[in-house]
DNA sequence: AATATTGGAGAGTCTCACTATCTAATCATG
DNA sequence: CATGATTAGATAGTGAGACTCTCCAATATT
C-alpha cells in the first residue's frame, strides 16, 4: 500500500499523513526506492490509534507522542510506565517546589480518608490536588463523604481493570496505558448519561 | 476594589482580566466615571470560577462562556439546561444527519444493556458513540461486561450527586452545572490513583 | 514519452489565549 | 493644584499548536 493509499484507507488528508510522519507518531514506511515507500496493516492501525488518542481522549499531538512511544517501547517497570503515561495525559500541572513539605495537601488527605497509599511522587496526586483546589475555588469543594462515595467506585472501576489485565507484558502495558487514556471519555459519557437517567427515575417515582 | 486590585486578588495579570471583560466571561464592574469602575467579591470569586474552568476542567474561553451563561441565566427547565451544558462540555462532537435512522448504535445498545432512557438528541449520547467508536478503532473494544461495571458504578456516582442537589431552582441548576464539570478531574485523577492503589496491593498479596 | 505520484523539506494559514500599546479622562498626593 | 499613576476601552501583536500547501527532483505508471 501506498501513501495515498494508507491516507485514503484511514480517510485522512494525504498531508496530515505526512505530518503525522514528520512528528513521528506514524512509523515511517518500508522504502523501495528514493522516492517510494510502502505501508501496511500496521501503519493503518497506528494511525487510528492517532485519531482516537488526538480526537475522542483530546491530547494534543506531543501528549499522544508520549503515549505511543511508551505502548512502543515499555521499560521493564509496569510501575513506572503506568506513571509515566499519566503525567503525559491532561490536565497538565505544575511540578511541586522541592522544598515544600507538603505541597499537595487536599490530595493526602484524600487519600488517606479513602485509605490508600499516598506517594507524591505519583502524577495523579498532583493532578487531584489541582482538581480538589479547583473545585474549592470555584465555590463548590468536594467533601469527604463525596470523596468516599466516589472513590469507592472508582476502586471497584479500577479493581474490573485490573482483573482483565493480560499476563503477557507488553500487552500489559499496551491494555493498561491505552485503558486508561481511551476509556475515560468513555466514564465521563456514562456518568452525564446516569445524571439523565436518574433524574428521570426520580421525576416518573414521585 | 478597583481593577489592579482584583487582579492582584486573583493572582492574574491585569491584562487578563481586562480580556475576561471583553470576552464577556466577567461582569463589568459598577462604573464611577468615564475612566473608574469599581469590583467586589463577586467579581472575585467569578475569576476563580473561571481560572477553574480553563485550567483544571480544560474548558476553551468560548466553553466557559457557554457554561457561566448557563449558571447565570438557567431556563426553568433544568433537563434542558443541563443538556445544553453538556453539549458545550468537551469532547466535542459532529452532529448527526438527520435523515440517519440509527446515528449512535453503539451507545444506543450500551443503554440498553444498561437500561437505561436512549434519547439521541441528548449530547452526552452523542459523546458516548464518539468514545466507543474511538476505543474500537484503536483496537480496546468495550466489552458489555465491562460497560455494566463501569455503568453500574457510574449510575452509584450519579445517584449520589442528585441525592446533594439543592432544592431551590437557581442554586439546582448551577450545583448541577458545576458539579458535572468541575468534579470530572476528580473522577479521572481518582481512577488514575485506584488503578497504582490496587496494583499495588495485588502485589503485596501476591 | 507523457503523466502522475512520492519523499522530504520549508513555508503558510488559522485559531486560541493571551499580552502589549495607545489615548483621553480621571485619581491621588505632595 | 500640579504631576505622576490608573483606568476604560479599543486595536494590534505574539507564540504555540495543528495542520495544509507548495516545491522539487526522482521515480512509477500507462
Amino acid at each position: 500500500m501506498r501513501i495515498s493509499a494508507l491516507a485514503d484507507a484511514a480517510g485522512l488528508p494525504l498531508a496530515t499523513v505526512k505530518y503525522y510522519l514528520r512528528e513521528g507518531l506514524l512509523h515511517p514506511g518500508v522504502a523501495t526506492s528514493a522516492t517510494q515507500a510502502t505501508y501496511d496493516t500496521s501503519h493503518l492501525r497506528r494511525l487510528r490509534l492517532i485519531r482516537a488518542l488526538t480526537g475522542a481522549v483530546g491530547l494534543s499531538v506531543q501528549q499522544a507522542r508520549t503515549i505511543l512511544a511508551l505502548v512502543d517501547d515499555p521499560g521493564d517497570d509496569l510501575y513506572a510506565t503506568l506513571g509515566r503515561a499519566v503525567s503525559a495525559l491532561p490536565p497538565t500541572v505544575a511540578e511541586a517546589s522541592a522544598d515544600d513539605p507538603d505541597p499537595y495537601p487536599r490530595a493526602r488527605a484524600a487519600l488517606e480518608a479513602l485509605g490508600q497509599v499516598y506517594d507524591p511522587g505519583f502524577a495523579a496526586v498532583a493532578q487531584l490536588e489541582s482538581a480538589l483546589a479547583a473545585s474549592e475555588a470555584a465555590g463548590m469543594p468536594i467533601s469527604d463523604e463525596r470523596l468516599l462515595a466516589y472513590g469507592r467506585r472508582l476502586r471497584d472501576i479500577a479493581a474490573f481493570d485490573l482483573e482483565r489485565m493480560p499476563r503477557e507484558p507488553h500487552a500489559a502495558v499496551e491494555y493498561t496505558v491505552l485503558g486508561t487514556a481511551l476509556y475515560e471519555p468513555v466514564i465521563l459519557a456514562l456518568r452525564r448519561l446516569a445524571h439523565q437517567d436518574v433524574a428521570a427515575r426520580r421525576d416518573l417515582g414521585g
